[in-house]
DNA sequence: GGGTTGCATTTTGTATACAACATGCCAAAC
DNA sequence: GTTTGGCATGTTGTATACAAAATGCAACCC
């Protein structure tokens, strides 16, 4: 067996803090550029600054946040550079994704995709959002699942952690919306086929449509970020 | 200007610390599934156990170590599997910084990594293998900033970190020696014409064969890692 | 007045004491 | 003989005290 088929997730507090402060990035209560005071965060998250600190190790290593010498962290702000270049790697990577997927794929995952499709394309048609992000969440997760690789996985989350710091959720407008549907169902059908090729396309396509789309929200600037986060 | 131009490089203890951990795993001190006693480590290094703690946090987010709640962290034992999953990844990571490179690269870079070439020959011809490795790491970072993307250069420098905890260098075959340097004068040959999808190519398959020493320098086995390593 | 220097305050960095948890052993019960 | 429970020991987890560094302010000098 696997052994920790049954192990019961426990959090421990560094990693329950991370938790909550990536939320408070995600949800922009942290803004970007903010600077983090330890005895401040601490007292708000009931937790002393030793597992504080290294929750911020933790956060660091995703990218949400910067940690400076005896200045302590704060929360990355991504420049517009920064999105182009993660894009650019996230689509390489989407590509091998779909590759992978493609050769490996199963009747009965094809069959699980298409339910969640479903579930999708009713969303959309309501104009249920909440739901729609979700599922649509759901289907990019299976995909890569479906590749069985975790450390592309894993490589593909921490990006798109990073760019979720930006909260650019808000701004989806229509056209793109209904575009974005579409290629859902395209990827599918790819799968369903084993294309490998056509699914690697497509979901570089999907995915260069999702940065224009972010790089619209963000405010018109040039590439430098207004904090350093190298 | 610049700013932090004249900035002298201070590394922060737990930096320090980590990157002394880094090359005692790698350098095979630390064994693969070894169990880091803080105390013990601490008392080592000349440190307090807080600062190596967060390095320990680095490190496992380098994929280095595994933290076990309530158990500490242990070296990661890379299975045969997360081997082939990392090269899987890293492969894609290099095509594409084969084609940006191949799009931006400019004539004096082209020089530059001729000079570095010749370099590496006259190492490969007497056999100096400290050389080798030198030079040769130094024409795939030369690449990597070529492609002038930060983000694909630390998510591919991380993942081969990764891999370099099994010191897998000692045994460089013949053969395999003067194919890689074959293939490396093939690279600056697609960069010195552009060809960014030759250049992608070469790296692929440059990247394959490294992956096929690796797993020949492994002993043989299972996918199974002797320790969790997710 | 502009600039610099030194001090007070705030904040981060490190060490360490204490608490919580895991592990191995031994004895007792079945 | 095997299993279970409790205990002793060692190791990790957390809080906190103290040290070092950065920051802001005010006095001083030119």
């Amino acid at each position: 067996m696997d052994g920790s088929t049954f192990a019961i997730a426990r959090l421990t507090l560094p990693e329950a803090a991370a938790e909550r402060l990536r939320t408070l990035i995600i949800e922009g209560e942290l803004a970007p550029g903010a600077r983090l005071n330890e005895r401040e965060l601490s007292e708000r998250l009931g937790v002393s600054r030793t597992p504080l600190r290294e929750a911020f190790r933790m956060l660091a290593a995703d990218g949400l946040l910067v940690q400076l010498p005896n200045r302590g962290a704060q929360v990355v702000a991504l420049s517009r550079d920064d999105v182009r270049h993660a894009f650019e790697v996230m689509a390489a990577l989407e590509g091998l994704s779909g590759e992978l997927a493609a050769a490996r794929v199963t009747g009965q995952d094809v069959e699980e995709l298409q339910t969640l499709q479903a579930e999708m394309e009713q969303a959309h048609e309501r104009h249920d959002l909440p739901t729609y992000y979700r599922v649509n969440r759901a289907i990019h997760e299976r995909i890569n699942g479906i590749a069985g690789n975790p450390i592309l996985t894993q490589t593909f989350k921490t990006l798109n952690t990073r760019l979720h710091a930006l909260r650019f959720r808000s701004n989806l407008v229509r056209a793109k919306w209904d575009q974005a549907v579409a290629e859902h169902r395209q990827m599918i059908e790819a799968l369903a086929v084993r294309d490998g090729a056509g699914l690697r396309d497509i979901l570089i396509r999907h995915l260069k449509a999702k940065r224009q789309a972010v790089l619209e929200s963000m405010i018109a600037g040039s590439g430098d970020a207004a904090v350093p986060n190298a």
